[in-house]
DNA sequence: TATGAATGAGAGTTCATTCAT
DNA sequence: AATGAATGAACTCTCATTCAT
């Protein structure tokens, strides 16, 4: 039988069985836990499900029982990544409207560092062109609502559109705080700080404008 | 300022045979341009010598009669776009004593426009593993020090250590311009307005905190 | 009346390259008589194409060069084999309104023996689910056209659909010559001369039919 | 006439555990039942294990535990089928003396249709290479021996080696009713009619020589 | 006893690279 | 020098079978 690999179709998660069992939920953690590391050492292409099972303590049948494809296996990394930063930029929203945008600047920043270790398997993922292209569509999309979400709460009348355009670009600019971890400490502390008092402008900037329009 | 190498001969890994012919030229040109489709289109990984070849008009031997791996074809293609990224800044450092900084904003984002199609060639390059890794730190060590020197000069009296954190950071904001191109027409042209305020702001900013200091 | 093509070169599959030097030919032909073999031995699931490649002294990817997928491989020699016997069937329709129907009976016969082995291989192909449907239909409605001829010109006024009614169980009926061939030589012979009595009763009594019908 | 064995336990080779209760004899008819859909479906090689078990809503570890490996389930079903296949033959021919040949011929062709289902699991099974080569032989040899008896009871005096060889043929060509199952309804018609039209001229025929010869 | 998670050999296929012509 | 046929290691994925629970 030929052996192209399939699609994932519709399923959020393809997963060829959710483990019932305890054993089966350490496994699969394992398995994930290398996976990621094998994605961020190799990037998604030259990452091989043999070193993953390998890596993992896994027999290659097994790494295929949980993930029935190596597209459906970088999904689940994603997706997973995708609710832990999701569900940050909406705590980060709950408390926008009390924060400085100094403040701000700084959560966003750390927001970032503290998501450093999945992070680095996104950078792998995210531009892969295998695995579900809606998965990363998704995530995509629910990053971008909520970091709108967070800068209207900062920046009370700040237009929608405008807000969007803004969580574009943050993303992307926050982005560079992962890329920063690979630069010595020295070069990274500095990126780190340039990179809040780029925030802290770029915020006050926005905010200016907001008032002067409703002026 | 340092300048890159102007022949491949000075690349001191795998390297192509500088082609002495006319008819030789055109050939490398047509492979150099097969290849930066190819490697677009289909990522670094899933590009493939066979594909690039057909594309090219070149026989396989013949392609690896001037490019010995693939690597060292992406290394190519690499340092060709690294050459007209630093004669781009340096151009662009001549006259920054002369802009205003919003001109600034604006001609860095344009630049970056302009070397859009190369800068695509770029993206599905620098990230992957092969090839030389020293074309890589070249490329980006030429690229930072000529955002250095342009940053120093539109704000004289910048610190050599803050142009460099801020041409790091700016240069990763930069990219954002051609991962932008990906987006529908709309949210590309308000992302990019949104990346000429973001500069314009953080480089007031710091001229500020540079007239506070030496004030 | 379609006509299956008559060189391979102008078979419309999947196939990655057709040899254009000497040494290329004599390859391709070295493989399909090792997938014949093989095919027949194993059956078409279990037969490898390792297995194909080593016994005919060719390595696995200059096997796939010419053949991209295995199912394209038992579709080019079912193909060969359509080809001889659709031939066979047209020569014998030339020559069927001179025969007596005993001779046609043997002839028939003969016709299967003669093609006995490309016949094992077709056996073996025929009812795989692999390679492409259009090819086994293709073979069919050729092989039903041809033996439709062969029988109205040898039972004149024969009409056209209950030519091809004979047709379609002349055909199975033959493919008994074939899978008489796994029995023992004496149980084999006795098969053979059996298989020509039915045909000669068959055939007279369809002639019979016609002359009653007309009279 | 010799009989097939009535329990698997007397078959000699890789054999299912013969289940003692109730219980145990349903799930092997579940099992035999879905082994025999998915055989048919997918053919001998395609079919898996796993889905034979969940189609009969048994876990894979007990239907190994009465089928200790795929070609002995398919062993199996190929009994049972040969089981009424006999038995069919066994009453047709105590029948036989008393039946017009246009009967026979109507009633041997009637005899695959009524099997017909469980034919079509034998024809995906007779020819995989798996399993036990005796279970097969034994098959064919109980069914020949079958229809030479019919043929023996129909055409008094046909000597038995003539028989043989006609009962070996003759399986051939009732095979065709099976195969004609996959044709469209009139062509499917017009076989069977054709089929029916053989059977009497060849047994016919074979009267008439067993005359001649006799008188 | 019954279950289904685990195993791993082996299948089809790809492609960077070599080398005979 | 130019060509493209040849090579084979490595990859993704399957499934009959085993065995711990």
């Amino acid at each position: 039988m030929s052996r192209l690999p399939k699609e994932n179709a519709a399923v959020p998660l393809a997963q060829a069985v959710a483990p019932q069992r305890e054993r089966g939920r350490l496994r699969v953690a394992a398995i994930l836990e290398a996976a990621a590391l094998v994605f961020v050492e190799k990037g998604y292409d030259k990452a091989t499900m043999t070193e993953i099972a390998a890596r993992s303590g896994t027999a290659i049948g097994s790494l295929y029982r949980f993930f029935p494809t190596k597209g459906a296996l970088a999904d689940n990394l994603l997706l997973r990544y995708a609710h832990s930063t999701v569900s940050g930029l909406a705590e980060l929203a709950e408390q926008a409207d009390r924060m400085t945008l100094e403040g701000l600047a700084e959560a966003l920043v750390d927001l970032r560092e503290d998501l450093l270790t999945q992070r680095a398997v996104v950078l792998a993922l995210v531009d892969a062109r295998e695995g579900s292209q809606d998965i990363r569509q998704q995530f995509r999309e629910h990053s971008r609502a909520g970091m709108s979400q967070v800068l209207q709460k900062a920046i009370p009348g700040l237009p929608a559109t405008r807000a969007h355009a803004m969580a574009v670009l943050m993303l992307h600019v926050l982005k560079g705080a992962a890329t920063a971890s690979a630069e010595d400490p020295a070069t990274r502390h500095m990126v780190l700080a340039e990179m809040r008092e780029l925030l802290r402008s770029w915020l006050f900037s926005a905010r200016q404008a907001v008032a002067a329009t409703s002026a």
